[in-house]
DNA sequence: TTGTAAGCGTTATCAG
DNA sequence: CTGATAACGCTTACAA
């Protein structure tokens, strides 16, 4: 039998009460019981019920996500992840409240990190915009000691917990080891299309992709970034003017969320042989793409285990608790036309 | 505030003990009484709270899983997730007991699946073998009412409540496509090595890499797949042998546990140009094969989340609760030397 | 068929 | 500083 409070109080002679004290940290304990009530806690190897304990407390972890307002689909689905997480915020024991802010704007970040450092929250998640003004609010929600991880896009150098979001940089690699090695000996240009190079992920990405282009894969020409802002109006114009201006372009990497543009682009068929297609992000379009053969390959980040492994991490971390490293890394995937689910 | 038992009874006008036998659908209570409980629930929205009913019942799940007795790394891996979960039972509420079976023995696995349905586990996971005794012995256990997931392999038509393992034909036909296209306007042979042919996700993966070849790649000749049973010095000769008697040979499909016998053969670079070698399971070895360049593709499942997702769903069905079916998919996961973990 | 009361392992509120 | 004692939401003998 798992040994309880209980036990503990009996082998250290003293009360529950004590007892709790001694393990919640809390005062008016004299030194001297408190070191009674240690060893007996070491000896019979106590370890808290958790449940038992939020139970007691009629616990619920108050949780803030900060969401960027945005309408691509990614972001859209990762809201959407948010709400089922707040569907199940009863059995899990959680309130999250959703805070939106303008996208890629620090100030507002900064605001709503700033209510959150001053609230009562026991953690926060949020997608960081990697400025220097929003790495000091983050600076002061640690201080305010409530557990933070970024998600999606993370804030170097910055005192967050946790990063529930993929490598980018290793993505942007990956993208053109597939790339390079899907045209052999093909020869031509190769064009990036970002959303914005203000935004770490996408900036990372194609940093990823270059390196990996100019080291393995030199006989390409690599284009300068197309940057269509992740408006399919804009995207399609510019990467139609893109491909009529270089018909000899074999390879798109579509690094953002610009899809909704690039593949009416694509089907439009503007160029024979069709040109090696990798991108962002599996959706129904891009799914769809896949499977007939306009794109392929689609590297994808999922938006479902991204916001559950950071209300995991964020329980953890209010509870003191270690976290399974291993099942909260967010892996890269890799859809072809054979795997998608 | 949610409601609980207390509300419901009070709202009912009944005791608690009666909500009890209703929300628990026990005997002893009268029609007319059960379906004002009934209503009160439905009115109130109430939601039972299993941690509380858990610490009330001082619940523990005892599990079972049952492990071929395997040598190759992927097994082993997955048997020391499985003592990891061990390792978690405290926390978790478990109590697991691993039943070892000789591998692929169909007889054994059927009196390890005769005892659990005899004994008082609260679900049993197990790696299958797909075989009509053992698809008996599934419905054995079915009858028992003993909620049962198979392990990375599957049992057809057996009444499994959850599989945890990939496709392993989407496997095979990812391999195809990345060999393919990897191979681009190469000539020459492909050679599958397998474990063995009787084992059904060998015999998936096979099945998936052959199609997709023969219909999306019919100028390379697929000579027949080498069993090297998953032996290392079988597998060194057989391969060995084979590469020389068809020197032509541009790509190795090693769909089994067999690289520990493959690699040293690659290394000792037999054929120029090199093959694209595309293989199953991360490992320590296949990872720096990935890194050097022996290889060029790594499929994984992740033998940690197949543990994982095989508890959280045997708890489920032993609660009758649903599951998050997204987050019980286990993908197959794709390494390139640029996406290592 | 129904109700009362104790208890699961922890925390919280009082007195002492 | 310390200790009883009553919760938390649910289950379960045992009575009625």
């Amino acid at each position: 039998m798992k040994p309880t409070v209980h036990d503990i109080a009996r082998s250290a002679g003293v009360s529950l009460a004590t007892v709790d004290r001694v393990l919640n940290a809390r005062p008016g304990v004299r030194e001297g019981t408190r070191v009674k009530v240690e060893e007996a806690i070491a000896a019979l190897g106590y370890v808290r019920d958790v449940a038992a304990a939020n139970l007691a407390k009629s616990r619920v972890y108050p949780f803030v996500f900060i969401l960027p307002v945005n309408e691509n689909p990614f972001m859209a689905g990762l809201r959407r992840e948010v709400e089922e997480a707040i569907a199940r915020s009863g059995v899990e024991r959680t309130r999250i409240e959703v805070i939106d802010v303008p996208a890629l704007e620090s100030a507002a970040l900064v605001a709503a990190l700033d209510k959150v450092a001053a609230g009562d929250a026991a953690g926060v998640a949020f997608v960081a915009v990697d400025a220097p003004d929003v790495r000091e609010a983050a600076g002061r929600v640690a201080a305010a000691g409530i557990p933070m991880v970024t998600l999606v896009s993370d804030l170097s150098q910055s005192p967050r917990d946790h990063y529930a979001g993929i490598d980018n940089i290793a993505a942007g690699r990956t993208a053109a080891t597939l790339m390079g090695r899907f045209l052999g000996a093909r020869q031509g240009k190769i064009v990036p299309l970002a959303g914005s190079l203000m935004v770490r992920d996408h900036r990372e990405r194609l940093e990823g992709f270059s390196a990996v282009m100019v080291q393995d894969f030199p006989h390409f020409t690599l284009l300068p970034a197309v940057e269509g802002r992740d408006d399919a109006a804009l995207v399609e114009k510019l990467m139609g003017d893109v491909l009529r201006q270089h018909p000899d372009i074999c390879g798109i990497y579509s690094l953002g969320a610009g899809n909704s543009g690039l593949l009416p682009v694509l089907e439009a068929q503007p160029l024979s042989p069709a040109p090696v297609v990798i991108l962002h992000e599996l959706t129904q379009a891009t799914g769809a793409a896949l499977q007939n053969g306009t794109i392929d390959a689609v590297l994808n980040q999922d938006a479902g285990h991204e916001v559950r492994s950071a209300i995991r991490v964020l329980k953890a971390k209010a509870d003191g608790l270690p976290v399974i490293a291993a099942q909260e890394r967010i892996r890269i995937d890799i859809f072809l036309k054979d795997n998608l689910p």
